[in-house]
RNA sequence: GGGAGCUUAGCUCAGCUGGUUCAGAGCAUCUGCCUUACAAGCAGAGGGUCACUGGUUCGAACCCAGUAGCUCCCA
């Protein structure tokens, strides 16, 4: 028999992935069975596996191997999302390099390359997330652009278009002008900048309040020049970023109380190079100590600008095209990118003599999440969805714990958000995604509806005038529906909850049991899909939602592709197995905490692996004589309280959602209880045949470790469940469907023994290693002053302890090695004797130790106020400590004194 | 600027309802071992003013207040 000297994990993984498929194990359909629900928070279609979702789908296949052993009907939804902005930008990438650009296609050409682009990479990542382990259900697999999956978002915009949720309008929006859309405030990420404040100096118009069209700057600009050349009092300065933006401004801001620029009430200024004439508007909005106390006022470019420009009435000067260039209303510098316009109008505001300074600022800049392009505000028509009225149920859910947060904090943060939240932004300038299902009159009217034959339906009751109507006079909107705007009906949606609202499926499934993701978007997507879940079908989508954390390095970097600093997850499962990184991802992730993570966990877990590996090579080597009697009664039922007692722990930590704490149970139980104490007590000596009961016993042992580690480490543990050393198994006699066990009775006492005797060992092989005497069999001799039969342990002494002799003793010997356990006092004669002053010292120190210890104790007990208040058992648990504290100061002084002798 | 959270061993984290001299785990470190399952291992050991300052209490890592530092969210 040769089997390698350590765990390989390549094969194993291979062949036990593709044999669960085979067997159908993953695959779930609706039985009488309870069932467990998770599906996948879903990957975009484009992406490839990192060390964020590496985290994420190891707890999902956790949970859900847990599940499965615990036997329910598990089921884990696989599925990918069409992620609009980022796929059609990598679409438009790729055809860029095949020299075709957007603009020369058609909608349909350019959807059938973005389709044969998914077709061709979408699902990497899925594929990917098999070499994990992941045990979904593949045969559910869904995409969120799937024909049934868009028609319900097709669906749900009439529904809620139809209750007055959605409507259209004019707003300012987040503006990506390198994906030229609109995105959501959720995919905007604010980040510090160092950036410039430049300080501009405006002249004071001559003309007072004389309404003009402004037609003939060039003379004015003569008139006023020479009209208020030199005088301060006629010019104002304003500091701003965006210099770019000065040709949009529609008014310069004052605070009405500020005395500085009392004498500019109802006066007007010019801007600088084009000269185009704004008043002087007042408003406490303006801070008199920030800056120069003076606001331009951009109200296209900047929403609180449009805030001030609505409330006084301004016009709206937009500058900028959609792709970030000035128009021909900047007048100056058009088609310059708005970043080269900054740079140029500086120069060209300096030459004009009118730009004072330039300081250094650091202020917050939105980027697009998905662009990395800084974002514009800007106006646009676009569609939005009412949320306040589905925010409601949504936060009540949570607040009433129906749905639970883990870790808890985040209840705070999510319930601020739904009682703050604001209309979202649906639509967006794309073409990759669900079309917008608006259909606009040739009179600008429109009309909402599934397809255009029923658009023209309710365009002839719009225009009854106009009788000859047809399906060719209809244009559709343009735009497509958010992502979210799909992805926030998911958990309905993959289970066919809207075409088919009472399928077997979804009544079985739905609502489903927990939710694993990233706690950054807790709002725009877990919040969304409890309102879609109670709006749609009137119950909560989910009843656990675990968040995880961030995946960062070891210097707390967030791992990211730009910083370089991400390992390749399949390199990782490459280099240490499959179950040593999941493992490794596991050990040190607590709920919502981030995660440093650092390749030396998956070692840890690569080792952990290798250790299971050999303590079946260990039970693998032994020969059975069926004479022989079972001298291990003792160590097997030791063994068999332990694993209960962890079973119970494991239990615990698992409905706490404490992953890492219920692999740590798993990690120590195997390691120490099972390997370095259980198989040691029972192991016979070298090539000496084992007995029948301790064979079979550890056997039956081993089997159940192998399930209770299944969920961490799925693949080493249906390897060996198949070796012949369990006996044959049955055709689907599978380690990930075995049951788990039941936690059975715990015999504290012999557990609370076996610590003593432990610790007995312990003791033993200190003085071996303080008197190098490592392989010696020694004599033990034992004063027993607690109520502990060591007779009943004597084999395992012997054994782990590497005795000659053990016998008991009342009294005291002099100048052997000694150590008290517990009460108990323990000798071992040496050929040569203990060193006097060393021992003393020892036992001195043991003393005050003990003296301190007791004092403290007493302390405690004379405490009139102590013995009132403190509950009884507390009281109870000091005098007990008393008791014992004297006992052992009795009996060192009692070593002590021999010493003396 | 507003809000939430965190700070415990070199590192990553436990520490639940305040109660054992309660300060714990894993990793790392140090010492000794290639002892027939495993050096990816075994046997031992060291390591901490629980961020700081006050308060409540018979008793505080834990509760309260303030301070400092860090992180996240919102503006």
């Amino acid at each position: 028999m040769n089997i390698s000297k350590t765990y390989q994990p390549k094969q194993a993984e291979d062949k036990w992935y593709s044999y669960w498929l085979e067997k159908g194990f993953f695959k779930s359909v609706p039985d009488e069975r309870e069932p467990y629900t998770i599906v996948i928070p879903p990957p975009n279609v484009t992406g490839v596996l990192h060390m964020g979702h590496m985290l994420n789908n190891t707890i999902q296949d956790v949970l859900i191997r847990r599940a499965r052993l615990k036997g329910k009907n598990a089921c884990w939804v696989p599925g990918t999302d069409h992620a609009s902005i980022a796929t059609e930008a990598k679409v438009v990438a790729m055809l860029k390099e095949r020299g075709i650009a957007k603009k020369d296609l058609s909608r349909d050409e350019f959807l059938s390359y973005a389709w044969e682009w998914k077709e061709k990479y979408g699902g990497i990542i899925l594929e990917q997330l098999k070499k994990l382990g992941a045990s979904c259900d593949w045969d559910r697999t869904r995409f969120t652009m799937d024909a049934d999956l868009s028609e319900a978002v097709i669906d749900t915009f009439i529904h809620l278009h139809k209750k007055g949720w959605i409507y259209r309008g004019i707003r300012m929006v987040n503006w990506d002008p390198q994906g030229k859309t609109a995105v959501s405030d959720e995919e905007v990420i604010r980040k510090e900048v160092n950036q410039k404040l430049y300080y501009i100096r405006y002249e004071v118009s001559s003309i007072k309040y004389q309404v003009s069209g402004n037609e003939n700057s060039e003379t004015q600009v003569l008139n006023t020049n020479d009209l208020i050349l030199g005088t301060n009092n006629n010019r104002l300065t304003i500091a701003t970023t965006r210099p770019e933006t000065i040709m949009a401004d529609a008014a310069i801001c004052i605070n009405p109380n500020d005395e500085r620029y009392f004498h500019l009430h109802g006066k007007k200024v010019l801007i600088p190079l084009i000269n185009r004439e704004i008043p002087i508007i007042l408003d406490e909005y303006v801070t008199m100590d920030f800056g120069t106390g003076c606001l331009k006022v951009t109200p296209a470019h900047d929403l609180n600008d449009y805030e001030l420009g609505i409330k006084h009435g301004l016009p709206i000067i937009d500058i900028l095209n959609d792709d970030g260039t000035l128009n021909d209303k900047a007048q100056i510098l058009v088609g310059e990118d708005r970043f080269a316009a900054r740079k140029k109008i500086a120069v060209l505001l300096d030459e004009a003599g009118v730009l004072e300074k330039v300081e250094e600022y650091k202020s917050q800049v939105g980027f697009s999440e998905r662009t990395n392009a800084v974002i514009e505000p800007k106006l646009s028509m676009q569609w939005f969805c009412k949320m306040e009225e589905m925010a409601k149920p949504a936060l009540d859910y949570v607040l009433k714990g129906d749905i639970k947060l883990i870790p808890e904090k985040f209840t705070n943060t999510y319930k601020y958000w739904m009682e703050n939240v604001k209309d979202w932004c649906i639509s967006r300038q794309l073409w990759w995604g669900q079309q917008i299902p608006a259909w606009y009159l040739p009179n600008g009217q429109y009309v909402i509806a599934k397809t255009v034959n029923e658009a023209l339906e309710l365009a002839k009751q719009l225009a009854p005038h106009n009788p000859q109507l047809t399906t060719l006079d209809l244009r559709q909107d343009e735009d497509v529906v958010d992502t979210w705007f799909s992805s926030w009906l998911w958990p309905i949606s993959v289970f066919n909850g809207f075409k088919d609202p009472d399928n077997v499926d979804i009544n079985y499934y739905y609502p489903t049991n927990d939710l694993v993701t990233a706690p950054e978007i807790l709002f725009f997507w877990v919040a969304r899909m409890i309102m879609a879940g109670h709006e749609f079908r009137g119950q909560l989508p989910f009843k656990n939602v675990y968040l995880t954390g961030i995946v960062r390095d070891k210097l707390g970097r967030k791992m990211s592709k730009s910083l370089g600093n991400s390992p390749d997850p399949l390199d990782l499962i490459d280099k240490h197995g499959a179950d040593g990184v999941r493992v490794g991802m596991l050990l040190s992730s607590p709920a919502g905490n981030d995660l440093m993570f650092d390749e030396s966990h998956c070692e840890q877990g690569r080792n952990f692996a290798n250790k299971i590996w050999n303590a079946f090579k260990l039970i693998k080597g032994w020969e059975v004589d069926e004479h022989l009697e079972n001298p291990n009664s003792v160590a097997i039922n030791w063994f068999n309280s332990r694993f209960n007692e962890a079973l119970q722990q494991i239990e615990e930590n698992f409905n706490q959602y404490r992953l890492s704490e219920a692999l740590m149970v798993t990690y120590k139980l195997v390691w120490d209880d099972f390997c370095a104490w259980y198989l040691e007590m029972i192991k016979p000596v070298y090539q000496q045949p084992i007995d029948k009961t301790t064979y079979e016993t550890t056997i039956k042992y081993f089997q159940n470790i192998l399930i209770i580690l299944h969920p961490f480490t799925p693949f080493i543990t249906e390897e060996l469940w198949h070796d012949e050393l369990f006996g044959i198994r049955a055709d689907n006699d599978c380690c990930i469907v075995a049951q788990l066990p039941t936690i059975g009775q715990i015999d504290t006492q012999i557990v609370g023994e076996i610590e003593v005797i432990k610790q007995l060992i312990t003791e033993v092989r200190n003085v071996r290693n303080a008197k190098q005497i490592p392989k010696d069999k020694l004599p033990l001799l034992m004063k027993v002053n607690s109520a502990i039969n060591y007779q009943q342990y004597s084999a395992i002494l012997f054994k782990l302890a590497n005795l000659e002799s053990m016998d008991f003793t009342d009294v005291k010997i002099a100048g052997a090695a000694n150590f008290i356990v517990g009460t108990d006092e323990f000798y071992i004669v040496l050929a040569d004797n203990i060193d006097v002053d060393a021992e003393r010292e020892r036992l001195n120190a043991e003393l005050a130790y003990l003296h301190g210890f007791l004092k403290a104790v007493n302390a405690k007990l004379q405490n009139e106020r102590f013995v009132a208040n403190a509950k009884p058992e507390i009281v109870d648990n000091e005098l007990k400590k008393k008791t014992d504290a004297e006992t052992k100061i009795k009996i060192i002084q009692e070593s002590l004194s021999l010493l003396a002798n």
